[in-house]
DNA sequence: ACCTGTGGCGAAACAC
DNA sequence: GTGTTTCGCCAC
């Protein structure tokens, strides 16, 4: 077990898998046009082709809506480095030089972070990828110590060239070269106003340039796909494609609306059934002429969109077009270990994207959260839905057929163009900003676009990248103690509500408090309890860390950097924007920083990212503990009364307005921090729970935070009775209509107390929805009940697994719980869900001295 | 197999 | 029975 764990630590990586893929020879012998002069086009993608040995970069211009394949001309290799000397690798690694892979070896100087200074380090330049890390014989395997390389050589490429994807480039007789971009005066006079510092803006002026150039409308082409089932809820296997597609729905932005139909079976077939359709058919008699048209297609397109085409559409066309006879050449679809991609263009999987925690949280404000299909995500974002489907696609008429097929695929392309291409404009904008290709950013998450980002500041500035344990060796571990055992180090402050309910509450927010306090206290892996540092190191009390204020650190520069750039500029265009697409257009923007930010100081705090640094992550948590707790006491100084705060927050209860621009500007001014008044409420009603309140705001609208009564896994008809509390509750405007709330409330309890107890409630109502995070036979520590509910549902043939969300009641009987599909109501744990309503209504009933049975009354239960 | 962090609540399962 | 752990979901 041991050995097990020791070898887990130094080769974590399924990277290597990825590497070797980069040399595999492409299916397909498809290409772009060559690029020798090009205007104006975007970089799409770059990539390692293994047929030429060389990087290539997907260019499309929109002017004549052209792909261009560029090859690397610099005679750029993969490589890394090492600290040993030619001298030693001759003597002691000879065998390096007879790698077949090996190409070259160079002296370079490096600055090194963790020792502050240049070093001359070997570079060991290879033929291919391959021979640096990937194979087992690779030479980073051959050596004790190296660095850089476990970059894919793709990335490498970038950092090195300074290439960035999705910006604009010409080529000129045949080489590759950044295109101009025109900053307008406004926007560059905020920036020069916002930052004084000459290295701040030189790199803001580089990113202005990135955050100002156009995002053209790249055309694209969204595809679905159907399979003949021959069993209900049985998804058919991609890596079989036993069965055959019968339908493919192709909807493109350019105005292509088609779907292809399989002529299958004995089904009937009558013209009249496509007729006033908003799409045209075409039939086949054939599944491989009806499969040619789809690959025709695909190649006209540089962006192939797809819901799930890395794992079912693309990788069951593919399969399906081997067995049907296709030679791989013929197929435009190139199969990686982890994607799917195509010879031409990219190809963005919208399930993948749509997945990304910080897309799904900070893009998307949590709208779709939890859910992952495409008809949630559709009716989340866009307010549209799949269409039902009563039965399989197998028996559907051709009509029906085409109606579902094609929907699908309009939803899908719909989620790239809805909002102004928001969708398309995020994932352009993301990668220009941590250099990371669009097909990359799209399935990989945010700790590797700020890894990205990283790596490319480091190579501008030619430092070596260290490696994570010599980070964590020279920079240390954590010296505090998390509340929550089995954290790694103490986190933000919460305040211990009172019970009860305030009436005219001020919150006062920190904007974006961690980021804030990695650009003011200069945090960054390298001048954190660094070597080198002399009379400039200051001392962090209570921690025993120490930060080296002789240098600018670089996380704090480009973190401080992002902030501002996000908070003093582009939040602000966004809200003097003339026009409602300039208003769109700088709120992407603003949001594609936000994913960022937001991120940035977390990842510092995961073993998993390469530049892991304990201390950096912990010193955040600790200076914000001490700013919030600063803000605690002037408060109260100037005679202001907390009630609560949560991290970056203050509640205020009732504060004399002229003291609210006193207090804003003395936290300013004593932690450099800037405070807010975020939101005021005409009430807010707190148990006696942390992270668990609710709040009505002047405009009527409320805040219900934490409380059961929203949770998803609620019952929806506690949900229903919340919901209708909240509605009494809105309407109160003073402690004097309490006893007015208390009748009504009662009212509502005794209602529904009595439709309890005459089982008058659905199934789907009483029904308790719970996400499986892990494959059923993954539970071992103990078998939760939504895990006992879908155990009996696999029984019955259904396919659920990690994902898969559980429909559950409650039972009387010995197992006391049933997935929906298979429970009767006369069945249901009626006493339970009284508790449930209980407990969920006690969390808004304490703030105002109210109790459950109180509102009940004498009706008595059961 | 996961892929930014910690703090917190509530229900149920498990350990004793 | 009580205390602890596990799990899911949420706040920030």
């Amino acid at each position: 077990m041991a050995r097990y764990e020791e070898e887990y630590v130094e080769e974590p990586e399924h990277e290597e898998v990825s590497e070797f893929e980069e040399e595999e020879v492409a299916g397909i012998s498809i290409e772009g046009e060559h690029a020798v002069d090009v205007g104006p086009s975007i970089v799409l993608s770059v990539t390692y082709d293994g047929n030429k040995g060389k990087a290539l970069v997907k260019l499309y211009s929109p002017y004549n809506d052209k792909v261009y394949f560029w090859y690397d001309n610099t005679g750029h290799k993969p490589y890394l480095l090492t600290s040993a000397t030619p001298e030693e690798l001759v003597s002691k690694h000879p065998n390096i030089f007879k790698h077949p892979g090996f190409d070259h070896i160079e002296i370079v100087r490096k600055f090194h972070p963790l020792e502050l200074r240049d070093v001359i380090a070997t570079r060991i330049v290879a033929k291919d990828p391959l021979a640096i890390g990937g194979s087992r014989n690779s030479i980073r395997n051959m050596i004790p110590q190296s660095w850089e390389s476990r970059i894919k050589y793709h990335h490498s490429y970038i950092f090195d060239r300074g290439i960035i994807p999705g910006a604009w480039y010409t080529v000129k007789g045949g080489n590759m070269e950044k295109a101009e971009v025109h900053i307008p005066d406004d926007v560059r006079g905020l920036v020069y106003d916002a930052l004084e510092r000459p290295e701040e803006r030189e790199l803001a002026h580089e990113w202005m340039e990135l955050l100002q150039a156009p995002i053209p409308n790249v055309r694209r082409l969204a595809i679905d796909i159907e399979v003949y089932t021959p069993m209900e809820n049985k998804v058919p296997d991609p890596e079989k494609a036993e069965y055959e597609v019968i339908s493919v729905a192709l909807v493109g932005n350019d105005g292509l609306r088609r779907v292809l139909l399989l002529v299958h079976g004995n089904m009937p077939i009558s013209p009249e059934e496509f007729l006033d359709k908003e799409y045209e058919v075409l039939l086949f008699e054939s599944e491989r002429e009806l499969l040619e048209e789809t690959f025709r297609a695909m190649l006209g397109y540089p962006i192939i969109v797809t819901f799930n085409g890395d794992s079912f559409d693309l990788a069951y066309l593919y399969n399906r077009a081997l067995q049907l006879g296709f030679r791989k050449e013929e197929i435009p679809i190139i199969r990686r270990r982890d994607y799917i991609t195509v010879p031409l263009g990219i190809h963005i999987d919208l399930y993948k994207f749509f997945s990304i925690k910080a897309i799904e949280v900070y893009a998307f404000g949590g709208k779709y959260r939890g859910e992952r299909g495409l008809d949630a995500i559709a009716q989340a974002l866009v307010g549209l839905e799949k269409i039902e489907r009563r039965r399989s696609v197998s028996e559907m008429s051709y009509g029906e057929l085409a109606d579902y097929n094609y929907r699908d695929a309009f939803l899908t392309l719909y989620l790239t163009t809805f909002n102004s291409d928001l969708v398309m404009r995020l994932i352009f904008l993301l990668s220009r900003i941590s250099k990371i290709p669009p097909e990359d950013l799209n399935r990989s998450q945010v700790s590797a676009w700020i890894r990205n980002m990283m790596y490319y500041e480091h190579r501008k500035r030619n430092w070596v990248i260290p490696n994570k344990e010599d980070i964590v060796n020279a920079k240390g571990q954590t010296r505090t103690h998390a509340i929550i055992k089995g954290k790694k180090y103490q986190g933000a402050i919460v305040l211990d509500p009172l019970p009860g309910i305030y009436f005219n509450v001020y919150v006062f927010d920190f904007a974006s408090l961690y980021p804030s306090v990695i650009k003011n206290w200069n945090l960054s892996y390298e001048v954190i309890n660094a070597p080198n540092c002399g009379d400039a190191r200051e001392h962090v009390p209570g921690l025993g860390h120490s930060v080296c204020m002789e240098r600018r650190g670089l996380t704090s520069l480009i973190v401080g950097l992002l902030r501002d750039l996000r908070v003093n500029i582009y939040k602000r265009l966004a809200k003097s924007a003339k026009s409602i697409e300039e208003k769109n257009y700088y709120d992407t923007v603003q949001n594609s920083m936000k994913v960022l930010i937001n991120a940035s100081y977390g990842v510092f705090g995961a073993e998993t990212f390469p530049l892991y640094c304990p201390p950096l992550a912990e010193l955040t948590t600790a200076i914000g503990r001490y700013v919030m707790g600063h803000a605690i006491s002037i408060a109260l100084k100037m005679g202001l009364v907390p009630i609560y705060g949560d991290t970056d927050s203050l509640f205020v209860w009732n504060p004399p307005k002229e003291l609210v621009d006193g207090f804003v500007q003395h936290i300013e001014s004593t932690v450099g921090i800037d405070i807010e008044l975020d939101k005021a409420y005409r009430y807010v009603a707190f148990s006696s729970r942390k992270k668990n309140y609710l709040g009505v705001l002047y405009d009527g609208s409320v805040d219900v935070k934490g409380m059961m009564g929203k949770k998803r896994n609620t019952p929806e008809f506690v949900k229903e009775i919340f919901s209708e509390v909240l509605d009494i509750l809105r309407a109160m405007d003073s402690v004097d209509r309490l006893e007015d709330v208390r009748t009504k409330i009662g009212a509502l309890v005794r209602r529904y107390d009595e439709l309890l107890r005459t089982r008058g409630l659905t199934l789907d109502k009483l029904a308790i929805k719970v996400s499986l995070n892990k494959d059923i036979e993954d539970y071992t520590k103990n078998k939760p009940q939504h895990v006992k509910a879908a155990e009996m549902l696999k029984k019955y043939g259904m396919d659920i697994g990690k994902g898969s969300v559980v429909a559950f009641v409650k039972t009387s009987d010995p197992n006391g719980v049933k997935p929906v599909q298979l429970a009767r109501v006369d069945e249901v744990d009626t006493k339970k869900y009284v508790e449930y309503l209980e407990n969920t209504l006690e969390q808004v009933l304490e703030a105002f001295g109210l109790n459950f049975e109180q509102l009940r009354g004498a009706v008595a239960l059961i």
